[in-house]
RNA sequence: CGCGGAGUGGAGCAGUCUGGCAGCUCGUCGGGCUCAUAACCCGAAGGUCGUAGGUUCAAAUCCUGCCUCCGCAA
């Protein structure tokens, strides 16, 4: 069966990677085009390019989806299958009818919930306690095609986004292999997603960071793992904007408006007043310009008065 | 050449502007106190100041090249 895999980010990239290892015939990949990156701003392929290029599988990198191109470069592929994971871009309907067998897609949650860009961060950011991940088949509409298989995991309490993407990524190759080998023998199945379950998982952006004192510590510690590693939750402490990647919860009650800071000790980490009279506890945080270090360690070299 | 910050005992920092004894908060090791302790007291070890060169009587500090790390830019 002749494959195409779509894909851009490590995410993906783990996907490919594992179709090639178990002997897949992906005859093309496609993913985004080189772009300017990191300091210096230099051009750089995506994860999925070097993969596919240290397997010599070819590499398309259409900048466009609709001018006709990119559908004339699948064509010239002749595929059985498309796989697509997380390759960034809204396919056109033209490109989804290509292949014979369908163009499926690998998700990141449990569909129909969280739809969309973000649907890993999303499920932490609101504490979920389990998610998952959806194979189905690309549909006219964002996220809505019909459900292949599903493979569900549990969220841990203090698990980062980054954590659960490592973890979903490899459940996301090892479903993707078995929905493209079940789809090769004729066996998979598709449910239709219920649409009146939906849920929307927008891509998250800098202007949710700004921790708000004001909520409860899980509330808190749900948004410090939800936006690890970005865009990072923030706060600020004695005027400065601090990016915080660690918190623990805490015994204590404060009487204290929320955001103040209750103690700063050396052998424990900022604690500070949240809605409810309770308190939270920094343990891990990044200062300008600085790298990230656990709170007692930042406190050790810049004390902080109460 | 996209813009900016930073490299100092094991950790985090000060000192650099204005060149002149390697400093602070911890940690580690040894001793003491205590029913006890991450508490307290006494003592000790541990640093080519990222790297290469330059200026100088004298460089962590001033000048130049290079390396590494971090932030902005999704």
């Amino acid at each position: 069966m002749r494959i195409v895999f779509m894909g851009t980010p490590d995410f993906a990239a783990v996907s490919l990677k594992r179709l090639i290892d178990e002997g897949a015939n992906v005859v093309g990949v496609f993913t985004q085009p080189d772009k300017p990156k990191d300091r210096g701003m230099k051009l750089t392929a995506s994860p999925v390019k070097d993969i596919a290029l240290k397997a010599g599988i070819p590499v398309f990198q259409p900048e466009k989806m609709r001018d006709g191109t990119a559908v004339e470069m699948l064509k010239s592929l002749n595929p059985d299958l498309a796989a697509v994971v997380a390759y960034g871009r809204i396919l056109p309907d033209d490109i989804l009818a290509v292949p014979p067998k369908g163009t499926i897609n690998i998700h990141g949650s449990l569909l129909p919930k969280y739809r969309g860009a973000a649907p890993i961060q999303w499920a932490v950011l609101n504490g979920d306690k389990v998610t998952g991940v959806s194979s189905m088949y690309l549909a006219h509409d964002l996220d809505s095609g019909d459900v292949i298989y599903t493979s569900e995991t549990e969220i841990g309490e203090f698990e980062s986004s980054g954590q659960l993407f490592d973890r979903l990524s490899e459940l996301g190759a090892e479903l993707l292999l078995k929905t493209v080998r079940d789809i090769e023998l004729g066996c998979a199945p598709r449910a239709p997603q219920d649409a009146s379950r939906a849920s929307f998982a927008p891509q998250l952006s800098k202007d949710m960071s700004a921790i708000d004192w004001n909520k409860t510590p899980r509330e808190i510690i749900k948004l410090i793992c939800g936006l690890n590693p970005w865009p990072v939750a923030t706060a600020e402490l004695e005027g400065l904007s601090f990016k915080i990647f660690g918190a623990e919860y805490t015994e204590n009650k404060t009487d204290k408006p929320a955001g103040t800071v209750i103690s700063a000790d050396v052998k424990k980490g900022i604690e500070l007043a949240c809605g409810n009279g309770e308190t939270l506890l920094i343990t891990r945080l990044q200062a300008p310009g600085g790298k990230a270090m656990a709170a007692c360690d930042y406190l050790r070299g810049h004390p902080m008065s109460i």
